[in-house]
DNA sequence: GCCCATTAAGTTGCGCACAATTAAATAGAG
DNA sequence: CTCTATTTAATTGTGCGCAACTTAATGGGC
Protein backbone atom coordinates (compact mmCIF):
# COMPACT_ATOMS: atom_id res chain seq x y z
CA UNK A 1 0.00 0.00 0.00
CA UNK A 2 0.98 3.19 -0.82
CA UNK A 3 2.98 4.42 2.41
CA UNK A 4 1.58 7.96 2.02
CA UNK A 5 -1.99 6.93 2.23
CA UNK A 6 -4.26 8.79 4.89
CA UNK A 7 -5.74 5.93 6.41
CA UNK A 8 -2.05 4.14 5.93
CA UNK A 9 -0.90 6.38 8.66
CA UNK A 10 -1.92 7.04 12.75
CA UNK A 11 -1.49 10.41 12.26
CA UNK A 12 -4.51 11.44 10.31
CA UNK A 13 -7.24 9.46 11.88
CA UNK A 14 -5.48 10.81 15.86
CA UNK A 15 -6.22 14.30 14.58
CA UNK A 16 -9.50 13.44 12.81
CA UNK A 17 -10.80 11.83 15.79
CA UNK A 18 -9.74 14.66 18.10
CA UNK A 19 -11.48 17.28 16.06
CA UNK A 20 -14.76 14.97 16.08
CA UNK A 21 -14.35 14.79 19.45
CA UNK A 22 -14.44 18.10 19.97
CA UNK A 23 -17.45 18.54 17.84
CA UNK A 24 -19.60 15.95 19.67
CA UNK A 25 -18.58 18.13 22.99
CA UNK A 26 -19.43 21.56 21.28
CA UNK A 27 -23.38 21.38 21.72
CA UNK A 28 -23.10 20.37 25.37
CA UNK A 29 -20.47 22.90 26.70
CA UNK A 30 -22.39 25.46 24.78
CA UNK A 31 -24.81 25.00 27.72
CA UNK A 32 -22.46 25.73 30.52
CA UNK A 33 -21.00 28.71 28.35
CA UNK A 34 -17.30 27.36 27.61
CA UNK A 35 -15.41 26.09 24.55
CA UNK A 36 -13.41 23.00 24.82
CA UNK A 37 -9.85 24.11 26.05
CA UNK A 38 -11.64 26.32 28.41
CA UNK A 39 -13.44 23.01 30.16
CA UNK A 40 -10.69 21.35 30.19
CA UNK A 41 -8.97 24.08 32.30
CA UNK A 42 -11.91 23.93 34.48
CA UNK A 43 -12.07 20.30 34.83
CA UNK A 44 -8.19 20.94 36.06
CA UNK A 45 -9.45 23.58 38.59
CA UNK A 46 -12.02 21.25 39.53
CA UNK A 47 -9.71 19.21 41.17
CA UNK A 48 -7.41 21.64 42.38
CA UNK A 49 -7.96 25.04 42.98
CA UNK A 50 -6.09 27.97 43.51
CA UNK A 51 -2.67 26.64 40.84
CA UNK A 52 -0.78 28.98 39.27
CA UNK A 53 -0.96 29.39 35.42
CA UNK A 54 1.81 27.12 35.16
CA UNK A 55 0.72 24.63 37.02
CA UNK A 56 -2.15 24.75 34.53
CA UNK A 57 -0.29 24.97 31.75
CA UNK A 58 1.99 21.50 33.06
CA UNK A 59 -1.37 19.62 33.11
CA UNK A 60 -2.98 20.33 30.19
CA UNK A 61 0.61 20.97 28.00
CA UNK A 62 -0.19 24.54 27.01
CA UNK A 63 2.04 27.66 27.36
CA UNK A 64 1.57 30.82 28.43
CA UNK A 65 0.66 32.14 24.96
CA UNK A 66 -2.35 30.16 25.04
CA UNK A 67 -2.97 30.08 28.81
CA UNK A 68 -3.02 33.88 29.59
CA UNK A 69 -5.93 35.23 26.97
CA UNK A 70 -8.16 32.00 27.72
CA UNK A 71 -7.67 32.60 30.94
CA UNK A 72 -8.79 36.39 31.02
CA UNK A 73 -12.20 35.31 29.08
CA UNK A 74 -12.80 32.28 31.60
CA UNK A 75 -12.28 35.51 34.18
CA UNK A 76 -14.54 37.48 31.80
CA UNK A 77 -16.89 34.70 31.63
CA UNK A 78 -16.74 35.06 35.83
CA UNK A 79 -15.93 31.51 36.46
CA UNK A 80 -12.86 32.26 38.00
CA UNK A 81 -10.29 35.10 39.29
CA UNK A 82 -6.71 35.55 38.70
CA UNK A 83 -4.45 36.62 41.57
CA UNK A 84 -1.15 37.33 41.63
CA UNK A 85 0.34 35.30 44.84
CA UNK A 86 2.27 37.61 47.82
CA UNK A 87 5.02 35.77 48.45
CA UNK A 88 6.50 35.70 44.53
CA UNK A 89 4.24 38.80 42.22
CA UNK A 90 5.54 36.33 39.52
CA UNK A 91 3.17 34.04 40.22
CA UNK A 92 -0.96 34.57 39.16
CA UNK A 93 -3.04 31.67 40.93
CA UNK A 94 -6.28 31.16 39.20
CA UNK A 95 -9.52 30.41 41.90
CA UNK A 96 -12.95 29.55 41.03
CA UNK A 97 -15.55 31.77 41.80
CA UNK A 98 -18.64 30.88 43.36
CA UNK A 99 -20.17 30.79 40.12
CA UNK A 100 -17.06 28.57 38.78
CA UNK A 101 -17.65 26.14 41.60
CA UNK A 102 -21.47 26.08 40.82
CA UNK A 103 -20.82 25.30 37.01
CA UNK A 104 -19.39 22.17 38.30
CA UNK A 105 -22.61 20.25 39.10
CA UNK A 106 -23.76 20.95 35.68
CA UNK A 107 -20.27 19.07 34.66
CA UNK A 108 -20.78 16.58 35.81
CA UNK A 109 -23.54 14.96 33.44
CA UNK A 110 -21.09 16.17 30.47
CA UNK A 111 -18.60 12.42 30.12
CA UNK A 112 -21.68 10.39 30.45
CA UNK A 113 -23.88 12.23 27.63
CA UNK A 114 -21.01 12.00 25.47
CA UNK A 115 -20.04 8.35 26.52
CA UNK A 116 -23.89 7.73 24.97
CA UNK A 117 -22.66 9.39 21.73
CA UNK A 118 -19.91 8.10 20.97
CA UNK A 119 -21.42 4.31 21.97
CA UNK A 120 -18.40 1.72 21.90
CA UNK A 121 -17.93 -0.89 24.71
CA UNK A 122 -16.63 0.75 28.27
CA UNK A 123 -13.44 -1.77 27.51
CA UNK A 124 -12.83 -0.26 24.18
CA UNK A 125 -12.89 3.15 25.33
CA UNK A 126 -10.52 2.05 28.80
CA UNK A 127 -7.79 0.54 26.29
CA UNK A 128 -7.93 3.41 24.21
CA UNK A 129 -7.44 5.71 26.99
CA UNK A 130 -4.72 4.09 27.75
CA UNK A 131 -3.05 3.71 24.47
CA UNK A 132 -3.60 7.42 24.00
CA UNK A 133 -1.69 8.19 26.88
CA UNK A 134 1.10 5.86 26.47
CA UNK A 135 1.42 7.53 23.69
CA UNK A 136 1.49 10.76 24.49
CA UNK A 137 4.05 9.71 27.06
CA UNK A 138 6.06 8.40 23.90
CA UNK A 139 5.98 11.44 21.85
CA UNK A 140 6.67 14.01 25.11
CA UNK A 141 9.92 12.00 25.46
CA UNK A 142 11.36 11.60 21.96
CA UNK B 1 -13.03 7.88 40.95
CA UNK B 2 -13.98 11.26 40.22
CA UNK B 3 -15.42 11.45 36.89
CA UNK B 4 -14.56 14.78 35.71
CA UNK B 5 -10.95 13.89 36.16
CA UNK B 6 -8.92 14.82 33.11
CA UNK B 7 -7.53 11.14 33.04
CA UNK B 8 -10.62 9.45 33.87
CA UNK B 9 -12.18 10.64 30.76
CA UNK B 10 -10.79 10.17 27.08
CA UNK B 11 -11.51 13.43 25.53
CA UNK B 12 -8.50 14.73 27.31
CA UNK B 13 -5.78 12.14 25.94
CA UNK B 14 -6.95 12.10 22.78
CA UNK B 15 -6.76 16.37 22.52
CA UNK B 16 -3.17 15.65 24.00
CA UNK B 17 -1.88 13.18 22.11
CA UNK B 18 -3.15 14.72 18.50
CA UNK B 19 -1.32 18.00 19.89
CA UNK B 20 1.87 16.04 20.93
CA UNK B 21 1.74 14.25 17.54
CA UNK B 22 1.62 17.53 15.69
CA UNK B 23 5.02 18.72 17.26
CA UNK B 24 6.73 15.31 16.84
CA UNK B 25 6.00 16.29 12.71
CA UNK B 26 6.83 19.81 13.16
CA UNK B 27 10.31 19.44 12.92
CA UNK B 28 10.04 17.11 9.79
CA UNK B 29 7.46 19.13 7.92
CA UNK B 30 9.52 22.49 8.33
CA UNK B 31 11.99 21.22 6.90
CA UNK B 32 9.39 20.60 3.41
CA UNK B 33 8.01 23.70 4.35
CA UNK B 34 4.84 22.64 4.91
CA UNK B 35 2.30 22.60 8.01
CA UNK B 36 0.68 19.94 9.56
CA UNK B 37 -2.80 20.43 8.30
CA UNK B 38 -0.71 21.51 5.06
CA UNK B 39 0.87 18.05 5.14
CA UNK B 40 -2.30 16.54 5.20
CA UNK B 41 -4.00 18.02 2.54
CA UNK B 42 -1.16 17.45 -0.22
CA UNK B 43 -1.28 13.48 1.41
CA UNK B 44 -4.52 14.12 -0.30
CA UNK B 45 -3.59 15.37 -3.66
CA UNK B 46 -0.46 13.02 -4.03
CA UNK B 47 -3.64 10.18 -3.60
CA UNK B 48 -5.45 12.00 -5.96
CA UNK B 49 -4.56 15.41 -8.06
CA UNK B 50 -6.98 17.66 -9.32
CA UNK B 51 -9.48 17.42 -6.93
CA UNK B 52 -11.36 20.00 -6.30
CA UNK B 53 -11.92 22.11 -2.99
CA UNK B 54 -15.05 20.36 -1.77
CA UNK B 55 -13.97 16.72 -2.33
CA UNK B 56 -10.61 17.98 -0.40
CA UNK B 57 -12.98 19.16 2.21
CA UNK B 58 -14.60 15.82 2.70
CA UNK B 59 -11.76 13.95 3.27
CA UNK B 60 -10.18 15.81 5.50
CA UNK B 61 -13.21 16.98 7.49
CA UNK B 62 -12.84 20.68 6.81
CA UNK B 63 -14.42 23.19 5.11
CA UNK B 64 -13.87 26.02 2.70
CA UNK B 65 -13.12 28.67 5.40
CA UNK B 66 -10.16 26.32 6.69
CA UNK B 67 -9.11 25.12 3.00
CA UNK B 68 -9.50 28.68 1.26
CA UNK B 69 -7.12 29.88 2.96
CA UNK B 70 -4.53 27.09 3.11
CA UNK B 71 -4.77 26.31 0.15
CA UNK B 72 -3.69 29.74 -1.23
CA UNK B 73 -0.59 29.48 1.21
CA UNK B 74 0.37 26.65 -0.79
CA UNK B 75 -0.57 28.09 -4.15
CA UNK B 76 2.21 31.09 -2.69
CA UNK B 77 4.04 28.14 -1.64
CA UNK B 78 4.72 26.79 -4.79
CA UNK B 79 3.26 23.30 -4.55
CA UNK B 80 -0.11 23.55 -6.30
CA UNK B 81 -2.26 25.85 -8.70
CA UNK B 82 -5.97 26.39 -8.03
CA UNK B 83 -8.17 26.33 -11.54
CA UNK B 84 -11.63 27.60 -11.74
CA UNK B 85 -13.47 24.47 -13.22
CA UNK B 86 -14.47 25.62 -16.84
CA UNK B 87 -17.51 23.81 -17.63
CA UNK B 88 -18.57 24.62 -13.93
CA UNK B 89 -17.37 27.87 -12.90
CA UNK B 90 -18.20 27.27 -9.21
CA UNK B 91 -15.78 24.37 -8.55
CA UNK B 92 -12.30 25.47 -7.81
CA UNK B 93 -9.92 22.31 -8.66
CA UNK B 94 -6.39 22.12 -7.08
CA UNK B 95 -3.17 20.35 -9.30
CA UNK B 96 -0.16 20.32 -8.34
CA UNK B 97 2.60 21.89 -9.61
CA UNK B 98 5.92 20.46 -11.03
CA UNK B 99 7.98 21.27 -7.27
CA UNK B 100 4.75 19.59 -5.39
CA UNK B 101 5.15 16.60 -7.40
CA UNK B 102 8.95 16.40 -6.41
CA UNK B 103 8.02 17.51 -2.67
CA UNK B 104 6.24 13.70 -2.90
CA UNK B 105 9.86 12.14 -2.87
CA UNK B 106 11.06 13.98 0.38
CA UNK B 107 7.95 13.51 1.77
CA UNK B 108 8.05 9.51 1.30
CA UNK B 109 10.35 9.54 4.34
CA UNK B 110 8.46 10.91 7.03
CA UNK B 111 6.15 8.50 7.77
CA UNK B 112 8.56 6.08 9.01
CA UNK B 113 10.90 8.43 10.53
CA UNK B 114 7.90 9.26 12.59
CA UNK B 115 7.19 5.72 13.53
CA UNK B 116 10.62 5.36 15.00
CA UNK B 117 10.07 8.61 17.04
CA UNK B 118 6.87 7.01 18.57
CA UNK B 119 8.58 3.66 19.06
CA UNK B 120 5.26 1.53 19.74
CA UNK B 121 4.87 -1.65 18.76
CA UNK B 122 3.29 -2.47 14.91
CA UNK B 123 0.54 -3.99 16.16
CA UNK B 124 -0.39 -1.37 18.59
CA UNK B 125 -0.01 1.00 16.44
CA UNK B 126 -2.62 -0.87 13.78
CA UNK B 127 -5.23 -1.23 16.86
CA UNK B 128 -4.79 2.25 17.30
CA UNK B 129 -5.35 3.10 14.05
CA UNK B 130 -8.32 0.90 13.63
CA UNK B 131 -9.84 2.16 17.01
CA UNK B 132 -9.64 5.85 16.17
CA UNK B 133 -11.27 5.25 13.09
CA UNK B 134 -13.94 3.63 14.27
CA UNK B 135 -14.37 6.20 17.32
CA UNK B 136 -14.40 8.79 14.34
CA UNK B 137 -17.21 6.96 12.56
CA UNK B 138 -19.30 6.78 15.69
CA UNK B 139 -18.69 10.28 16.22
CA UNK B 140 -19.35 11.39 12.52
CA UNK B 141 -22.67 9.82 12.91
CA UNK B 142 -24.13 11.26 16.26
C1' DG C 1 -36.95 32.34 -20.73
C1' DC C 2 -37.59 33.46 -15.81
C1' DC C 3 -37.45 32.53 -10.97
C1' DC C 4 -36.02 30.31 -7.07
C1' DA C 5 -33.67 26.67 -4.65
C1' DT C 6 -29.25 24.54 -4.50
C1' DT C 7 -24.39 24.16 -4.63
C1' DA C 8 -19.50 25.78 -4.33
C1' DA C 9 -16.10 28.86 -2.73
C1' DG C 10 -14.93 32.79 -0.43
C1' DT C 11 -15.22 36.11 3.60
C1' DT C 12 -15.50 37.56 8.42
C1' DG C 13 -14.88 37.03 13.16
C1' DC C 14 -13.37 34.56 17.17
C1' DG C 15 -10.70 31.35 19.90
C1' DC C 16 -7.21 28.43 20.23
C1' DA C 17 -1.89 26.55 19.65
C1' DC C 18 2.61 27.69 19.43
C1' DA C 19 7.05 30.03 18.36
C1' DA C 20 9.57 33.99 19.58
C1' DT C 21 10.18 37.87 22.26
C1' DT C 22 9.56 40.96 26.28
C1' DA C 23 8.97 42.50 31.07
C1' DA C 24 9.17 41.87 35.73
C1' DA C 25 10.35 39.53 39.92
C1' DT C 26 13.22 36.40 42.36
C1' DA C 27 17.22 33.56 43.42
C1' DG C 28 21.95 32.68 43.67
C1' DA C 29 26.97 33.47 42.97
C1' DG C 30 30.53 36.25 44.25
C1' DC D 1 24.96 43.69 48.75
C1' DT D 2 25.24 43.76 43.92
C1' DC D 3 25.01 41.72 39.60
C1' DT D 4 23.55 38.25 36.67
C1' DA D 5 20.89 34.11 35.56
C1' DT D 6 16.56 32.11 36.07
C1' DT D 7 11.73 31.88 36.44
C1' DT D 8 6.97 33.38 35.40
C1' DA D 9 3.48 35.70 32.71
C1' DA D 10 2.36 38.51 29.19
C1' DT D 11 2.75 40.00 24.36
C1' DT D 12 3.15 39.55 19.28
C1' DG D 13 2.48 37.31 15.05
C1' DT D 14 1.01 33.35 12.17
C1' DG D 15 -1.91 29.56 10.94
C1' DC D 16 -5.49 26.75 11.72
C1' DG D 17 -10.78 25.27 12.77
C1' DC D 18 -15.31 26.45 12.63
C1' DA D 19 -19.71 29.07 12.73
C1' DA D 20 -22.21 32.37 10.20
C1' DC D 21 -22.76 34.84 6.27
C1' DT D 22 -21.97 36.40 1.32
C1' DT D 23 -21.25 35.89 -3.58
C1' DA D 24 -21.57 33.62 -7.73
C1' DA D 25 -22.91 29.89 -10.77
C1' DT D 26 -25.96 26.19 -11.87
C1' DG D 27 -30.22 23.57 -12.28
C1' DG D 28 -35.03 22.54 -12.22
C1' DG D 29 -39.99 23.93 -12.21
C1' DC D 30 -43.11 26.48 -14.61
Amino acid sequence: MNPLALEAQMCFPLYAAARAMQRAYRPLLTELGLSYPQYLTMLVLWERDGMPVNAIGTRLHLDSGTLTPLLKRLERRGVIERRRRAEDERVVEVYLTEEGHQLREQAEQVPLQLLCKVDLPREDVAELRTTLTELLARLESA
